[in-house]
Parts: structure tokens; C-alpha cells; sequence
DNA sequence: ATCGCAGCCTGTACGC
DNA sequence: TGCGTACAGGCTGCGA
């Protein structure tokens, strides 16, 4: 699942592989749920000779800038994949949207699970309000995400599952960045001691960075659910500490790892180092 | 305010 | 081997 590291990643090798500057010739649609009701009318329309200003990232969003003040939003969601190559080359059974350059190369949307999707926008920005503060932002602070969390009560897994709270983190690095603090899952964000929040407020910064380093994380032998454009795997999996690592030792004390489920999700822990809460 | 669940989807893993 | 079923999870929307 792209979570922020890999959504940077993604953003920078689009950048790294000169689409800025591009225009747009073609657009296909392949699966119209890939795009958002309200934009799928004049989909086509909207993106066709319009040239690529700028790519960027707010928070598992690809923000694509065109001429004329158009944006595309992006959310590749579970297994959606965005692959820059050749318009020559075959055409992959799970694509789902396709975007043509002046170039000779194509834009493909490849999302097996069809949850990925696409919409257009002019003001990206009330588009994107809901979303709480970048982890890797100037503005985000310890003194901010204390104050953020400190007057809710709900239990820590969700709480960095909520986009609204802080945008970016999903299962992986939620897993992470609590094994790294050494906090329960279950534990309630209004009892964190000082201590605690800037510690998970650290882990959360550090587990994310790492993750951007590696380039992403690549989940699944075989088939990974995350590649880059340019279609190589990330290398943050080896890095993982607890996730996905039921039964092995914890890196810090060798107790097994175990999952469990906080809030529906699957989440690992290490007994030891993270106590539960009574 | 917070929680739990259904729905969107299909590839994978599992039991028989 | 082949079948059916459960499960995975980001996000939204609903009711409790």
C-alpha cells in the first residue's frame, strides 16, 4: 500500500524523468470508477493540450499541475501504480487509465483492485482541507502534535490512521513508527506522558524518512503491490522492524512478534517492549 | 467525540 | 489438483 514514502518516491522519479514540461495528448479510460463522479464528464476534455507545470505530493495525494490552472489529484490507494515507459509497449491487463505525452511515452494507471482514484480539480486546495499536517512539514512540531493529540482520546493506531489528525501514515509505518517509540497500539492518546509524544512524535518522522530513503516499501515476494514508475521495487521491506513479521524476534529484545487487530486493522507489536495498556 | 461496520474490489492463501 | 471461502486494507459514509 503506498503510503507517504512511496507517494514521495513515486512524485520525485516522475519529476527525475522530465514530465514537467510535457503536454498531454491523449487520455483513456479504461475503468470509469477510476475516476471521481464529479469529474468524469469532461474528463478527457480537461487534461487534453494541456502542458504538466509541476508534480508534487500532499500526503498520499500525487498533485499533477497543468497549464491553465487544472489539477489532477491522485490516490493510488491499495495497489494502484502509476508506470512511465514507451507508448509501444503492451498494454497491462489491470490498467485502468491511461494519459498520452508529446513525447511518445505514456502515463499508465495500472490498480488490480480498481480502488485507486483520479479526479480534477481547479482548487486543489479546498479539495484537500480535511487533511491534517505533513509529518515531514516545517509546521509540524512536537508542541503541534501534542497539542493535536493530546485533547483527544482515542487509541494511538487510529489516531495515525486518521488523515485528518496527520496525512501520510498507513498500516506500514503506523506499525513502525509505535514499535520505534515503544508504545502500545491500544494506548490513549491523552495519556502520553511528554516523554512519550515527543518520542512517538520522532519515531513517526524517522520511520517515514527512512522510508523515503529506501525509496519505498515493497511488500509481497513475486508480486509487489508497490513499484516506481520506472517499474523497480523499493527497499524499505528489508528495514521493516515489526510489520508483517508475526513470530520473528524483535529486532530490540528477540521477543516474538505478534499481530493483532487494533481498530480492524492488522497490526503487529512486540509484547515486551510495548505494554498494553490495562 | 469516538467507535464499529459495510461497501468498494480482486489477488492470494488457506482448508477440504 | 481444484474448488470455495476468508482475508487484506485506504477511505467514505452511516448509525450507535
Amino acid at each position: 500500500m503506498p503510503e507517504l514514502p512511496e507517494v514521495e518516491t513515486i512524485v520525485r522519479e516522475l519529476r527525475r524523468r522530465h514530465m514537467v514540461g510535457r503536454r498531454i495528448t491523449g487520455v483513456t479510460v479504461r475503468w470509469p470508477g477510476t475516476v471521481e463522479s464529479g469529474s468524469r464528464a469532461c474528463f478527457r476534455q480537461s487534461l487534453c493540450d494541456r502542458k504538466i507545470t509541476a508534480i508534487n505530493r500532499r500526503a498520499k495525494y500525487i498533485v499533477v499541475s497543468l497549464s491553465g490552472g487544472v489539477f489532477i489529484l491522485i490516490h493510488l490507494r491499495m495497489t494502484g501504480r502509476l508506470c512511465l515507459e514507451g507508448a509501444f509497449k503492451l498494454i497491462p491487463p489491470a490498467e485502468r487509465l491511461a494519459v498520452e505525452l508529446d513525447d511518445k511515452r505514456v502515463l499508465r494507471f495500472i490498480d488490480p483492485r480498481k480502488f485507486g482514484r483520479w479526479m480534477i480539480t481547479t482548487d486543489p486546495e479546498r479539495e484537500l482541507a480535511r487533511l491534517g499536517p505533513e509529518p515531514l512539514g516545517k509546521d509540524f512540531t512536537v508542541a503541534s502534535f501534542s497539542a493535536r493529540i493530546r485533547g483527544r482520546r482515542r487509541q494511538l493506531k487510529p489516531l495515525l490512521l486518521d488523515q485528518t489528525i496527520l496525512a501520510g501514515i498507513g498500516n506500514i509505518y503506523a506499525d513502525e513508527a509505535l514499535w520505534m517509540a515503544k508504545l502500545h497500539p491500544c494506548r490513549c492518546s491523552s495519556g502520553l506522558t511528554t516523554q512519550e509524544t515527543a518520542a512517538l512524535y520522532q519515531a513517526i518522522r524517522t520511520v517515514l524518512r527512512q522510508g523515503i530513503q529506501n525509496r519505498g516499501t515493497s511488500l509481497g515476494q513475486g508480486k509487489p503491490n508497490y513499484k516506481t514508475p520506472d517499474g523497480r521495487q523499493g527497499g524499505n521491506q528489508g528495514k521493516l522492524k515489526v510489520f508483517r513479521r508475526t513470530g520473528e524476534p524483535c529486532p530490540s529484545c528477540g521477543t516474538p512478534i505478534q499481530r493483532l487487530v487494533v481498530g480492524q486493522r492488522g497490526t503487529h507489536v512486540c509484547p515486551r517492549c510495548q505494554i498494553r495498556p490495562s
